[in-house]
DNA sequence: TTAGTTATTAACATATTGCAATTAAGTATA
DNA sequence: TATACTTAATTGCAATATGTTAATAACTAA
């Protein structure tokens, strides 16, 4: 049977990007240790269908645009980001009856970046972008045990995003997991200066588990500057940079 | 901007296989030794663009046809596979201008199984499918320096293949040299009984290198079974079974 | 019987990692 | 100023994993 290069097979394909970064958790009153977390950025739809829920920035692929610079192109419009670390993560388009308005096909990005370098362009943000705490029951990042916290507003904690966003995100989540030991992407999580202790954290956040030295293990990823943490705290920490 | 969900951006979908297997390579004149290598299935176009060029087993996307689907079934048109393992790649819309005919978006799918499994439906394949040895000169899989030998004439050797195929063959071959070691992929590309030469053999063949104390390294992913080959040479050798 | 081939295990060196202790350099406070 | 406290960074040791080579086992072929 040959094939006809005609209308019928024809579909909407889109671009979903789970933006993901790490911060400070609100001190805690019994530690008054500063512990990291991990965020995602997610948007408040203002259409149907999903239409007031949490999701992640997308959007639809023009007709003549290439698919990496549609996922840079609803980054810039949703959320006012630019210049960030991007990576094709897995398409969706198994269940056809993803989208109810008509077959979809969903490309999922993942967006790494330091939270200083996302908050200099914050003000361009859309105000119905909001961060959000990635939390996890197990040391796997299972859809089922995932819950996303409002950074704000601790109260508020979303158990249903649209689409099928949350799977996407835990395909995100697992996709850094696996890779982060054996390739560079963890770098794209710190500034390009940084202290071991940065980078054991965003490692260790990804992983689910702690990372017994680091320092050594990572000895031949980065290299030393002659730059340390101005002393405000304790004994200052030498700043390294990737090799 | 709102974005409507008309059919401004709609664009063809297709799913591209590529069809992985090993088998043992004809023998040479100096070496009496069964030197195994990697195979890849390519079908012959015959219809434009690039008619009559080698290419993937691929093919369009139906408005209500799951991906994989998709991709099962082209694999079952073009070539008469079933029953075979399936991953997905990576997915192709950088290049607006890949097909000729117009927007095409393509995903990639990898399909692993042993030659023995595969020989049983070869019946129903397509005459123009044809297995083609997959050499590298160097131990990475790079782009410029795969080359495709036909197994049935070895004076037939591609330089060019349709569309972006090089690409996505090598994407491929990267993907599977890079999880081999963490996943149990390979185990796709044996019997379900296997020696342990054969399954280090695939390692060996995706890696590009040789694998030391293969039986110890992956001691806790197989387990004896009290079947053997049979004596026609040499020792026996026990078969093993994944655990 | 002996040489040749493949299979399988073992022995040893080296490399990696988990774990715990130690030293270093700052702050806070009595 | 002395002491305790905090974080940074290094080191030592055990356990595990891997690279390398050798030894042993089971069969074929002459």
């Amino acid at each position: 049977m040959k094939c006809d290069f005609s209308t019928h097979h024809r579909m909407s394909v889109a671009t979903d990007v789970v933006v993901l970064t790490t911060d400070n958790k609100p001190l805690n009153n019994k530690r008054k240790v500063a512990e990291k977390g991990l965020q995602i950025l997610l948007v408040k739809r203002d259409e149907e269908p999903y239409n007031g829920c949490w999701a992640l920035p997308a959007g639809f692929v023009n007709f003549d645009e290439p698919l990496l610079e549609c996922a840079k192109r609803k980054l810039r419009e949703k959320v006012g980001l630019d210049d960030i670390y991007l990576e094709q993560l897995y398409s969706y388009g198994d269940d056809v009856n993803r989208d109810i308005r008509g077959r979809v096909i969903s490309i999922g990005y993942i967006a790494l970046a330091p939270k200083e370098k996302i908050l200099l362009n914050s003000e361009r943000a859309s105000k119905e972008a909001e961060w959000f705490w990635i939390e996890s029951s197990t040391s796997e990042w299972e859809v089922d045990m995932l819950s996303f916290i409002s950074v704000l507003d601790s109260s508020l904690k979303i158990t249903s995003l649209a689409f099928d966003h949350r799977m996407i995100i835990a395909d995100a989540l697992n996709r850094i997991k696996n890779k982060i030991m054996y390739t560079d992407v963890g770098f794209h999580l710190v500034n390009e200066l940084f202290t071991v202790k940065e980078l054991q954290t965003v490692y260790e956040l990804m992983l689910g588990r702690q990372v017994q030295a680091f320092r050594r293990v990572l000895n031949d990823k980065i290299v030393e500057t002659e730059h340390w943490t101005d002393g405000k705290a304790h004994r200052p920490a030498r700043l390294f940079k990737q090799r």
